[in-house]
DNA sequence: ACAATTAATGCAAGCGGTTGCACAACTGTC
DNA sequence: GACAGTTGTGCAACCGCTTGCATTAATTGT
């Protein structure tokens, strides 16, 4: 069927073990053989079996990849970055997708195992608990979430959160609405966290709308909550709630930006296209995505790093956001970007 | 290391032939020695590893998805579709992004060639010989592209180029551009020679502009070519190249649809979220997805099933179409959707 | 000229499973 | 109670490849 080894071998005339040095340690076997072997190889289109020879060497040379939600606009550029990367360095990429469900995710995790050389977890919504004890089984990188002892890539989006709550309540809001995200999302517990701690320094109220499933539904499902809490302007967990909030919004009759402002997360492609266009905070997510696989692949040669990997947020100013009832600094117009500090 | 079938069978006592029975031919095992085995492995944690079962079996459980471009919003609920089905049916999923490079499609197909049970090529940009030599490596199932001898999913574009052309006629538009996809897309031929068609029997002038990338920025930069060749309609190769040229449009001071009626193709997630809400031909993305998957796995069984499976579309009216100078039938409100005729 | 290296290759075990075959130990039959 | 038929299990080869070790030939040093 397929040629295998033995058919180079064959071809060749020499022992299958000099056909498998000709590939894996080619400094081992002669010029002269080396380059009759690679023609024989060549013409008869041989390629080594990569599961056989993960059997006994124990590298596989495939990463899995695991999302919550491969439709939400957030992952494919993750997902694509990291199949890039990925590829550079000879390995494949599995992806699954596992609907927002953490038992899925253990369950996934623990199915790849066997056949990647590590796992990249992106928003993982189970337990620390869970994670370290999967991380025992498989080498594993965590997108967007911090687990001491468990290497990882995050968005810092708790400084995003802060400059987005500073650039509304720099404009004059006080009544100020989060979105929160889904349940066991840490990127939504991070920014809570900072947007509570800011809205407090800046001397607004922040009332919390939430856990919502992180979609244009869950957005739009919660407009009328917003209008009723009095909120003049809202933080959402991510950008596809924030459009969905603004489609509710304009439903209900209110104005974005004169009678509610909105601020999205993550910067999706989306966001530059909505009318009005999305005032949000850009996440580095392409970056995320080929950093976690160099982590990953990292991971095996100095032993077990460890090493937490902070990207830098920004805020995108655009249409969605304009001035509250209270004392503000004036309006900045078009797409300003606010970078946020550095990032360790 | 990892527990394998060796240290099942030395905690159960039994012979490990009698365990790889349990797993994969449970009936030849007794009741009593099975739930034993069963139990042993259960409290190792034991899972079978499914390359090395691959090597003898020739079944991986592994499926190839290969996509030009992740990131177009065109994709993600096709290989979300295809991972879940695949799922169900206990395969994993390769996800591998080709950047619409011809190439690049050979190159991963042959990588993943013996790791997997069956590729999945998604809208190929390769030539038609090559996809027919590669599919006597490995079984291959292609997605929007009719290849004879070659199994296949195809969305009926030409249906739906039909549709939307007619639709314009109908409106009294007489002036109409394509914009034509990227070379090598079947899908941009289909739509060619169907919107052609159906120009010329509703007596209007089709303007071909391309070919350009499937992407926003694709649409974007020929805006000003739309406007010089006086088109009063244009019918895009996909919902991205549409909002760009919509941008482009709005930003050359035209209006949409007053001045420029816009269609686009596919029905993204998009569509339903810009301003004018876009007029467009939805797409089965997902269910081409799990149909795809099906195809590849009955594709063993039933020998070299060579069926093409066509899905319908349809015309989804929204907000950027309107009547043209010509004269017209009424216009008609709101969401209307125009289902196309039957598939076979 | 001869021992000691070094270089190139072959041999065979083994990675974690599957599977055809042989072999017992039972079952039922007359 | 001998016989054929089941059933359940073990044995060993094998899938495609890697790798430690043995073997041989070529090279080097003295």
């Amino acid at each position: 069927m397929s040629v295998t080894i033995r058919d180079v071998a064959r071809a060749s005339g020499v022992h299958i073990s000099t056909v498998s040095r000709t590939f894996s340690a080619p400094h081992l076997v002669n010029p002269n053989t080396r380059s009759r072997v690679l023609a024989c190889a060549e013409q008869l289109g041989y390629r080594p079996n990569r599961a056989a020879r993960a059997l006994i060497t124990g590298r596989t040379y495939n990463i899995g990849l695991i999302v919550a939600d491969i439709a939400n606009p957030f992952f494919p550029p993750l997902i694509k970055a990291a199949e890039s990367q990925a590829r550079k360095h000879d390995h494949h990429i599995f992806v699954a997708d596992t609907n927002e469900d953490p038992a899925l995710e253990e369950e996934v995790v623990r199915a790849l195992a066997k056949q990647v050389d590590g796992v990249l977890l992106c928003s993982p919504r189970m337990s620390n608990t869970l994670i370290e004890q999967l991380s025992r089984e498989v080498p594993l990188v965590v997108v967007n979430r911090q687990i001491t002892g468990i290497p990882a890539v995050v968005m810092d989006v708790a400084q995003g959160a802060r400059l987005a709550i500073e650039h509304l309540t720099a404009r004059g809001h006080r009544e100020i609405a989060l979105l929160s995200g889904p349940r066991g999302s840490w990127t939504s517990r991070e920014i809570r966290r900072s947007a509570t701690a800011t809205a407090r320094a800046g001397h607004a109220e922040l009332t919390v709308i939430g856990p919502n499933p992180p979609t244009e539904t869950g957005g739009l499902s919660v407009a009328e909550d917003v209008l009723r809490a009095g909120a003049t302007a809202v933080l959402a967990y991510n950008d596809l709630m924030a459009i969905g909030l603004i489609e509710g919004l304009l439903t209900a009759g209110a104005r974005v930006p004169e009678d509610v402002s909105v601020i999205g997360i993550d910067d999706i492609m989306l966001s530059r296209l909505t009318r009005p266009k999305l005032t949000t905070v850009a996440t580095p997510t392409a970056a995320a995505g080929r950093a976690a696989v160099d982590m990953l692949l990292a991971h095996g040669d100095d032993r077990r790093s460890t090493a937490h990997l902070h990207l830098q947020t920004e805020l995108v100013i655009r249409d969605s956001t304009g001035p509250g009832p209270g004392p503000h600094s004036p309006a900045d117009p078009g797409d300003v970007i606010v970078p946020g500090g550095v990032a360790s």
